[in-house]
RNA sequence: CGGGGUGUGGCGCAGUUGGCUAGCGCGCGUCGUUUGGGACGAUGAGGCCGCGAGUUCGAGUCUCGCCACCCCGACCA
């Protein structure tokens, strides 16, 4: 991609309203736009970066099992009533009159829906274990916003259901499904860990959220460094300072930022909306359901803020939102040729590119380039005969010539 | 839900006790000089000062009423 066809400029200055980090960083970079107060739209490099997101959730996703589906966000009012759920969620679920004079509702989640899908297509114990997932937007109206993408009103989820036969199938893949979050996480480049957490307003088992440190967290954490034990400090029976019940180190709070979570539904929605199968014995029975969400645009949001400096964002190998971004800082013809040859190259050799050929100064390219934050720089000028590698997050810098750059970064892609 | 604040070229902002032709920075156009860390000069385009009413010789500025938005706190993924 041309950097001169690219839409999304950079920019110096933002709305000084503007308070967290990650919303400063991708608006200036040009990655998202505020639209209101925690509703954004992605700009050509935001949905990049949100489509590798996407991706490596749907691998996973599949890699266990999944079906991707794609719900409505419109609902009617009938199904919500069913689960009591239409008065318990009206604080924050968008309601209104359609002209027909129908009571409508936006998604705030999936769990009516998608157990009243699966009701009209499942009867047997022989369709059971099923898992469906979707990736789609989610309307909650929060009292209050904040945050830039870590709490929004209009934000894209990955939502996952499972239906069992009986608790201790579910049970089975819900330790499934935590392994491949946590791979998950280290694929996009997180470091995320599990924290047992009570269930809240979706279920009243157990659940766990996947939380990653950063101090625009609203989460608090009690964590052990040393072997990994968590608990959100809402419910944690060990407070920061004492002992790890594990390995005896000591405990410390953090502030964390939930980008996951995962749930025990049992039968709290097919009892209600009576999603029932037909058992062994020729006998109708509830199915136990599961439920594991991540938000997208959170995790868009916590990386930025787990991974940044003064200049700007520094995006993890696997969610830059190109893998190379190729500077021409040059300006006589036969360099500028050169440049042109290379981005030939890159782009022959399968590899993500992002090309600055515009007319401006160096120190501007410079500098849009350490705010947009591409995993690797590769500079092409005048005064450096070689060409210059430059790994964002630590500046680490390779010289050489294109055969080596190019299995550098190869390397490092795997 | 409570508290605070803001609406002025595309963006960020200034605008005094009401006063004359509404400014500044960034960005954008043209020309020239520059080129390894946001260069410089010249020149140009771009405004229903959120909306409505009122006071006044005169309103971006004062009064009243709307509308919209933002930030902080409690709460919540």
């Amino acid at each position: 991609m041309k950097q001169s066809k690219l839409f999304g400029k950079t920019r110096k200055d933002i709305s000084q309203d503007e308070k967290s980090i990650n919303a400063e960083l991708l608006t200036k970079a040009g990655f998202v736009e505020k639209q209101m107060a925690g509703v954004y739209d992605y700009l050509p490099l935001g949905l990049r970066v949100l489509r590798k997101i996407e991706n490596i959730i749907r691998e996973e996703m599949e890699a266990i099992g999944g079906q991707e589906i794609l719900m409505t966000a419109l609902q009617a009012k009938e199904l919500w009533h069913q689960t009591g759920r239409w008065q318990e969620l009206e604080p924050i679920m968008y309601q209104f009159q359609d002209h027909h004079g129908s009571q409508i509702g936006l998604a705030t989640t999936h769990e009516e829906v998608i157990t009243d899908i699966v009701k009209k297509h499942l009867s047997s114990y022989k369709d059971l274990p099923l898992y469906l997932y979707q990736i789609q937007n989610k309307f909650r109206d929060e009292k209050r916003v904040k945050s830039g993408l870590l709490r929004g009103r209009e934000f894209l989820m990955k939502d996952l259901y499972s239906f069992h036969i009986d608790q201790k199938d579910l049970d089975e893949y819900y330790q499934v499904v935590y392994q491949a979050y946590l791979k998950i996480f280290k694929r996009l480049g997180l470091e995320a860990f599990a924290v047992e957490a009570s269930g809240g307003a979706m279920s009243k088992q157990f659940s766990h959220e996947f939380m990653v440190k950063t101090e625009a967290g609203e989460d608090e954490t009690v964590l052990c460094e040393k072997c990994g034990w968590a608990q959100n400090a809402e419910i944690a029976k060990v407070k920061s300072g004492e002992q790890c019940p594990q390995c005896q180190t000591i405990v410390k709070k953090f502030k964390t930022v939930e980008a996951g979570n995962i749930f025990r539904l049992g039968d709290k929605y097919s009892r209600p909306l009576k999603l029932q199968f037909t058992n062994q014995k020729g006998k109708l029975q509830e199915v136990v359901m599961g439920s594991y969400g991540i938000g997208l645009g959170r995790v868009m949001g916590t990386i930025v803020e787990a991974s940044h400096d003064q200049d700007g964002i520094i995006w993890t190998e696997t969610t830059s939102p190109y893998q190379v971004h190729l500077l021409n800082l040059a300006k006589n013809d036969k360099t500028q040729g050169k440049a042109e040859q290379i981005y030939k190259e890159l782009h022959q050799q399968g590899l993500e590119v992002l090309y600055d050929d515009r007319d401006i100064s160096f120190a501007r390219k410079l500098k849009d380039a350490d705010l947009i934050g591409v995993y690797w720089q590769l500079i092409v000028s005048d005064k450096q005969t070689e060409l210059e590698l430059v790994k964002r997050k630590d500046h680490q810098k390779i010289l050489g010539d294109l055969n080596k750059v190019l299995s550098t970064i190869k390397k490092s892609v795997r």
